[in-house]
Order: C-alpha cells, then structure tokens, then sequence
DNA sequence: TATGAATGAGGATTCATTCAT
DNA sequence: TATGAATGAATCCTCATTCAT
C-alpha cells in the first residue's frame, strides 16, 4: 500500500522477471545445443548458475521450458513481420520485403527453427500442450495472413495473376522453410551438395515464384 | 561343402534374413507411432515375438534400428525414382511427372517422412552414425539430379527459361518438403487452416514454379 | 516498563498466540485429510494464508506440528475426563459413565484418533520426539487411572468381581481403541461386514465386560 | 516342449520364485525396520544385493512391494486360524482356542501387524490398491467368521448366554488389536505403565470376556 | 517479525545393453 | 543362435528448511 512497500514489490517483480529470463536464456542455449531429449534441468541450472529446485518455481517441468522457447521464437517472428504492415501499400516488390523479412529472422534466430517448425516427432508432440502448438500455429497464420494480403494486392494492383493469395502465401512459406530446413538439416549440405549458398537459393527460390505470378505480356 | 550342409546354411541365411526384416517391421511401427524418445527396444521386442536379446544379434543399438529406417525410406524413395530415368525424353511436362512421383512416393510411405526429413534434432543427429546420414543425403542427391537433368532438358527445349536448374530441383524439392511438413506438423491445419486439401496446394505450387519456368512470349 | 510498552507486548503476546493457533488450526485440517507423508508446509501455509517461513517462526518442523496436533488431542482427552472425577462417588454405572465419555470424545474428535493412537510406523514414530510421546502416554495413563479408580470404587462397594483394576481399565481403554479402530481403518467396514453401527457395537462391548465384572449370585 | 526345455522352465521358475521371496523377505526386513516412507527401494535392493531395477522385475512400484507383505500376512493370520476349523466340536473353551490361536500368531509375526492393522493413515491408504484392501479385510472377515461360529456354537450348547456372536467375535478380535496396539505403540508401556506382560494383560482380558458371557446360576 | 525465493539432498522409476544359459 | 533376467546409470521432480530483505 505504502510506496516503500510498492517500490519493494516492484523490485521484487524486476527481479523475478530477470530470474526468468536467465533461465529462459539458459534454457535456450542448452536446448539449442542438445534438443530436448539430451538436455537436462542440471544443465540448465548449472548454466544459470540456480538449483535445480529454482528452474521448479518459475517453470512447471521441462516441458513447459521447451515450449516456452517455442513461443518465445513465435512471438519474434511476429515482431519481425509486424514491420511488414507498416508499409507503404501499392508499390511493387512487397512480397519481396516479405521473404526478406523471414529470411532476415531465419538469419536473427537460426536455432529457434528446430524448435519452432522441426520439433514434429511424435514424442516432441506428446510432450507439447496441445495449446502451445496451437498458439504456435496461430502466430504463423497471422503472419501468413500479412503474405496474403500483399499478394492479393499485387493481383489486384495488376502485377500478379489471379492466383489463390492464401495458397500462395502458404507455398511461399513453405518453400522457404523447405530449403532452410535442407540446410539446416546437415551443415555439409551447403558447400559440398547444394552447391550454393543458402541465401542466394533462398532468393532463386523467390525469382522463380514471382516470376510465376507475374501476368504475362 | 557338401549339398546337406550348403542347403542347410541357405536356409538359415534366409531366416536369418527373415528375422532381420520381422524386426525392422515391428521398429517401423514403433518409431513411427511413438517416435525415437518414447519407442522402447521391449516394444519392438514384443511387436515381433522375439527376445529383447534377439533384437541385438541383428542390431547394434536403437539407434542403429532408427537410422536403418531412415535409409529404407531412402531406399523406396530412390527406387520411386528410378521409373522417372526410363520416361521418354524430350516430351514436356516430365518435371510435373517428377513432381507427382515425388508425391506419390509420400502419399505411400507418409510415416517415412518424419523419420527421413525431420529427424534434425540435435540429440536425434548426435545418435545418427554420419556414415548414414551422408548416405540418405546422397540419395536425395540422386533423386534431385533426375529433377535437375529434367529441367536441364527444358531449358534446352526452350521450354524453360534459362535458370539454374540444380537450383530449380532443389527448390521443387525444398518445396514440396516444406508444404508436407506443415500439413504433418499438426493435423489440424489441413482443415481448420490452410483451408485446402495437401495434394491441391501441391499442385498450386507446382504450376506455380512451372509458370514461373516458362519462356515468355 | 511503562503501561504503553506493556499494552503493546500484550498485544503482540495475543496476535502470536492467534497466530499459533491458526497455524495449527491449518495444519490440523491438512494432517487429518492427508496423513503426515503427503501433507506439505506449503499446503498448511497456504491454508492459513502465511509465509512458508512464518511457520518456521512458530515451530521448528514439519514434526513439530504434528506432534503438536498430537499434543491436542490428547489434551482435549484429558478435559473430556476431568468431568468424571467430579462425579458422585459411590453410585453404579460410573464405569459405562466414563465409558461413554470416552465415546463422547471420540465422537467429537474422530480425526485425532488417526494421529493420537495409530501413528505407530516406525517412521512416524522416528519423527516424533520421545518428549512427546511420553506426554501422550502420560495423559492416557492419567485418563486410565480415572476408570481404574471408578472400577476400584466398584469393587469395593461389591458391585464387581476381585479384578485387577488397572488391567480393566487398561483392557476397556484397549477394546474401545480396538473397535474404533477397526471401523475408522475402512469406512466400508461398518455397514458391508460389521453390519452394525460402530456405537452399537461400543455398546455391546461395554455390555460384554461390564457383565463380565459383575458379582454373581 | 521336450523334456530339456520342460526342465529348463521349471528351473527357471523356480529361480523366479526364489528371486521374488529373497526381494520380499528383503522388503519385510526394511519395512519392518523403517516404515513405508522411510523405506527405500536402494535399502531393499542392496539388502537381498540385487540391482535396483531387479526390483522392478518382479514389482511394479515401492507400494505393490509393501501390499504385498500386508497380504503376506494375512496369508500368515489366515492359515493360523486354519487350524481352528479342525477342532473337535463341542467341546469348552474353544473361543479360548481361538483367543490362543491369535496370540501365537502374534507372537510369530509381531512385525506384521504394524503394517496388517495400523496402515491406516491417509497417505499409506492412498498408496494401497483398495483391492489389496478388499482382500486384506475378508481374511480379516474369514478369521472372525471362524470366532463367531465358536462362540454361536457355545451359545448353543448353553455354555453361553444369547449374545450376538458376530458382535462378540467382533469385539474379542478388536480387543486384541487394541491391547496389543497399546503395547506395540510404545516399548515402555509394557514395563513402565501396564506394569504386566502383554500376554498376561490379553489373558485377562479374555478372562473378562468369558465370564461376560458366561450364563449365570 | 514476516516474507517467500532459493536451496539441494533425496528417491522412484526407466530402459538400453550385457551375458550366462 | 535365442533367450530374458539382471544391471545400474541416468534424470525428473519434490519439499523441508534456510536466509536475505
């Protein structure tokens, strides 16, 4: 009631706050490196430097951090795609913005995509509330729906074909998350296989398909 | 030596062989329904009514069962493939065959494809021999080469533009990875989501890509 | 010093011991329905709305407060009995008297029975200091000694046999224990196998001894 | 199916069975000592020196473990009272048959009843199975049916008044439990307070019983 | 005095792998 | 070769107790 005491609890606050946030940092770097499975709660807690017991009073079990990281990598792309509505409306090369803005996350956050779009083995599911995943999903459609929008407006500005936006949202994401995850997939992938660099396969990706929605002369 | 004998070693050989492919089949089942983490080698023991002993006389470890999942699935893929070396050259419309054999290969073997495409997981990797993993990578390889040499042959008939068409096979493959993935992802999002069925949004993207080759008048 | 201070110590003196008391008014509830193993701090805590360690301000242990909760119990005992002392002597039916007591008792305070009589695992009794065992043992030795007292009366006037009086009331205080234990160990017991309601059968019983005491002509 | 295989089975068996009694009579020795919740599976395993997931071959869980030494037993009680059922009918002084017949089982197996009878705190009950306690109370049952059909039989042959003899069984049973309840509860009760043997004290209390019973002149 | 965050020892259980038969 | 009993390392989570504020 009094300020020292509303001063005492905000501090309080702050530092539970940060508390979580350095085990969420923890978490992230062990989950990073090992994937769920091989990660422990000791490692986490020796990253952090708290006891074991600790990682128990802000996070229910293992699985809730795992998620928790989820989410985490969710809500940045959701940031990273909330510039895209700002935009200048009606000039061309938005989609191109776009793409650039996921493959500028994908480069931020590379290790979220494990866990954001890879973690589909069955025993990952069975361990990931079904409301996470779906909060997940959400967030990813929200941001497909921003691709929709600025394909439907090329249509209807007369740059694009009348195409099915949202099939083309979705494809366009797709692609991208297909060829990061080749490469994601095994490190050797790049120099030895595919024989070009990720980014610039990613932007050949992205040629091919706007050329498929240009309208033809 | 004598015939008794050699007959007698025939015969265990194929039992032998027998037994090998009755354990792979009750590992297919596990891993496929519960993944790497929760499947246990007393599941699959039980699934083919032998011992949990037996299971190491065949196979080094559970990871060594995983893993040759992994490569037969490779395998199937890759003999799914071979019909595309026989086509006629010449006739347009054979990167769209490549394309459908690619799907039909996945609407037949649909649990595989967690196994081959998404086991990218750290601690899954940490478990996978590299000698395997490299060996599924260079079937993908030879797969996407018949894709890259379709394109080629496109390009040469001036049916396709002049495009990098080992990029191309890449990206047709990336593609169709990530639009299966995200259907597999979650079940839901068919319906509820993308609002369309797979193999229709597969198919999007291919006439997309494929508009996306073509010379233009 | 002056009356101010001593008014505030008085205070202060009321709000502990309301403090005590609520404290072990929470763990009374949570001993009784979760036995001592599953009873947690944070569940008694939480019940009399307190800081953890406040409780730590109060007692110095989980044990603490049960032997405490113990202590109770038998302290109400003790009040219960302290009515038969000022009885009119001389009178028959003293003994069913403080047989019904004893029954009033437990009718009032069913949930201590568990925590007074049947906390004899090794391991509760390895967490309970002899202190307060003995304590216990004492206020039921000085409960005894009333009905031992009221059946030495009995003897003397002619109304029973030559016993030995403190076996009897030793034996009554052991069948009625008996009994109520029998019944509070399965709550189906009374009605599916007993057939009877547990204060008939106390009364059988007492009808049994007292009969079994009698003079006869 | 051969007589080698037959004879390996067999033996096999036997060394199962071997196995499970060495773990139980390792479980009783600890349980006996500690307790259930002081009780670990570590203290059992290292006990009959097996592994610790020995243990789990043969049970599933650290309270199917302890159930089964409360069914061991009642198995125990059960077969002392066997004997009862071939007693010549008729004849006085059977229902002290019976009195007897529980003391000595008592005497043999003091330590089962810690864990037969005074199981009755919240938190073991909701690690017992109730069918565990299902079967436990109808030996219980089946024991006492044997007292009532001795003591109807008395009542028959007019050595005994018209009492409920189901009551009665009842209560002699609940009286021993009390008296030696009583007496387990607390080492120096026996010397300190009862000042009288536990058997000389049962006696008595026996004595009282018959005599309640007794028709009179 | 009251708080409640932090501690960390402790224990049940699982399961891949080995090995005697 | 086939068996399946035995192993024991590995790990998650709980909770009584402490202590800085």
């Amino acid at each position: 009631m009094n300020t020292g005491q509303k001063r005492k609890t905000e501090r309080r606050q702050k530092e539970q706050l940060a508390r979580r946030r350095a085990i969420l940092a923890a978490a992230r770097e062990v989950f990073f490196a090992k994937g769920f499975m091989d990660a422990t709660i000791d490692d986490i807690a020796d990253r952090c430097s708290l006891a074991k017991g600790t990682i128990y009073l802000y996070f229910r079990s293992k699985e809730d951090l795992y998620t928790s990281i989820m989410a985490e990598g969710m809500e940045r792309l959701r940031r990273e795609f909330e510039v895209l509505k700002n935009l200048p409306p009606g000039e061309p090369g938005l989609v191109e913005s776009a793409f650039r803005a996921y493959i500028g996350f994908y480069r931020k956050n590379r290790k979220y995509f494990r866990i954001m779009f890879l973690s589909s083995q069955p025993d990952v599911r069975a361990r990931t509330p079904q409301e996470v995943l779906l909060r997940c999903m959400e967030t990813g459609m929200e941001c497909m729906g921003i691709v929709r929008d600025l394909v439907q407006e090329g249509i209807e500005r007369a740059y694009y074909r009348k195409v099915d936006s949202w099939a083309v949202a979705n494809i366009l994401w797709a692609s991208i998350n297909g060829i990061i995850m080749a490469y994601e997939n095994d490190p050797i992938y790049r120099d030895e296989f595919a024989g070009m660099e990720m980014e610039k396969m990613l932007l050949h990706s992205l040629d091919l398909v706007l050329e498929g929605l240009k309208v033809k002369k």
